[in-house]
DNA sequence: TAAGTGATACGC
DNA sequence: CGTATCACTTAC
């Protein structure tokens, strides 16, 4: 119970990653305090077949870092204003990540010692989240580890119902487009 | 429905 | 080098 998830949790399918990360706490520390939600919409880019993925296109300076070790983090410029969140999954090698797209509780802590102050209810859009927890792309291909200043923990809380469907806004990824990758929470 | 914004990948 | 495109958001 409340366990950093290491390493092993993110060396598996990206599909069941995505599924298992709702649910988990996203923790945030920044100078001025502690944040965490629980996340609640991600979605799955799994391998260079995958026309989806930015993988896809190889090796890159961008994305070098699908293709290294699981738990690491992906952050990554689209449309020059919004930075989008990534973890990093399946073995070293094999390139993949989970879209962090929408978060449920979120809460503050001015420090390790206060307690946890709810903010918002929900935090959807994967630009507006990165924005409020205060996430951009230095924290690209570093771990997850609160010496990052950023991790995941289990919350020991059942999401409910969870809903799958097809990606969002990947209308030339030809058939990969209709798989139902897109894992969404209905915490109730 | 369209504009804003700049990094990226690819063609020349 | 130039440029089309983009895993988005907000305001009309």
């Amino acid at each position: 119970m409340n366990a950093m998830l290491n390493r092993d949790f993110f060396e598996r399918d990206t599909r069941i990653v995505a599924k298992e990360l709702i649910g988990k706490w996203l923790y945030r520390k920044t100078p001025t305090g502690i944040y965490r939600a629980l996340i609640a919409e991600t979605e799955a880019y799994h391998g260079q077949d995958d026309l989806g993925c930015h993988c896809s296109k190889g090796v890159t300076p961008r994305t070098k870092v699908m293709f290294g070790p699981p738990g690491h983090i992906y952050v990554y410029l689209i449309y020059g204003m919004y930075e989008m969140l990534n973890f990093v999954t399946m073995p070293e090698g094999f390139p993949a990540a989970v879209l962090i797209r929408g978060l449920y509780r979120l809460e503050f802590s001015t420090s390790e010692k206060s307690s946890f102050q709810p903010l918002h209810l929900k935090t959807d859009g994967p630009g507006k989240l990165t924005r409020t927890l205060k996430i951009t792309r230095n924290l690209n291909s570093k771990k997850l580890h609160p010496e990052t200043g950023i991790w995941i923990e289990n919350a020991g809380i059942e999401p409910g119902k969870i809903i799958t469907t097809p990606r969002i806004g990947i209308d030339y990824a030809k058939e990969w487009k209709h798989k139902p990758w897109r894992y969404v929470a209905e915490f109730s």
